[in-house]
DNA sequence: ATCCTTGCAAATTCTTTGCAGTTAA
DNA sequence: TTAACTGCAAAGAATTTGCAAGGAT
């Protein structure tokens, strides 16, 4: 999808600190503040921690994007897409997107419990495959 | 269920600042850590905020406790119990529970994937009933 | 031209750590 | 008894803020 339009959408000025936040983010899949900031000196050195964090939170803010939280790892952004399935490793802190409707399970949580839901985040915790290995 | 016996299967001493912790936090049912520091001032004024921090990592990582992320707000813990479902108002920072049974979606997830899953955060965002009215 | 955004540095807030004394098992 | 736990204070991280200069619309 167009990040211009999504921007513009959101009354946010389409600055190149913006774009390259967003790029990364897809790029990465899944990256916390630190990293992404790490990543994005490479090829913008100029960009500061501050414009990353104020870019970051107000993203977030307006479901642009969304976070998620493992155990020992720093909070992590993606990119908001269609609802879907996260499973992420406690051990490693990898997080992998799973294709899977989930539509009906909002659609019944919302019409049992009158709140008007528009954004999800599904975490399933455990180990992923590599993992597994190495602790057996 | 009983705190003491959780406590002893996971290797931690039964401590009263513990037993504390555990019991604000079944009290407060969703709360987050400087919250709960306040909370616990008033009947435990020695407690300190090291010691509350210690241990709600602890028994995170242990998933005594799990946590859920809302926009503008901070990490808020919960005592972890049969997988449900939260629902979060992303205006006023509360979280609500949702006896609803995610089991079969676990299941089919961990079989899919490969992953070994065993434990899950599932928060559905939106506005709960009485916000939506402040906003209508 | 105007309002938003950026980058910098400082301030603040949040979280962890080291250690000596205390306590649960 | 002894290994774990607490509280304190200090250190260290993480995040936010104010403001002047620059940039997008």
């Amino acid at each position: 999808m167009n990040y211009i339009e999504q921007l513009k959408a959101h009354a946010l000025k389409v600055t190149p600190q913006r774009m390259a936040i967003l790029e990364e983010i897809e790029a990465a899949g899944h990256i916390d503040v630190d990293h992404l900031y790490e990543i994005l000196r490479m090829n913008f050195p100029s960009i500061s921690l501050a414009t990353v964090y104020k870019n970051v939170n107000q993203m977030y803010e307006l479901q642009i994007l969304e976070a998620i939280k493992v155990p020992n790892h720093k909070l992590q952004y993606e990119i908001t897409k269609a609802p879907h399935i996260h499973l992420a490793c406690d051990s490693c802190g990898s997080v992998m997107d799973m294709q899977q409707c989930i539509g009906e399970l909002i659609d019944s949580a919302e019409s049992e419990s009158g709140y008007r839901l528009n954004h999800s985040t599904v975490v399933l915790n455990g180990l992923c495959p590599s993992c597994q290995k190495k602790s057996a």
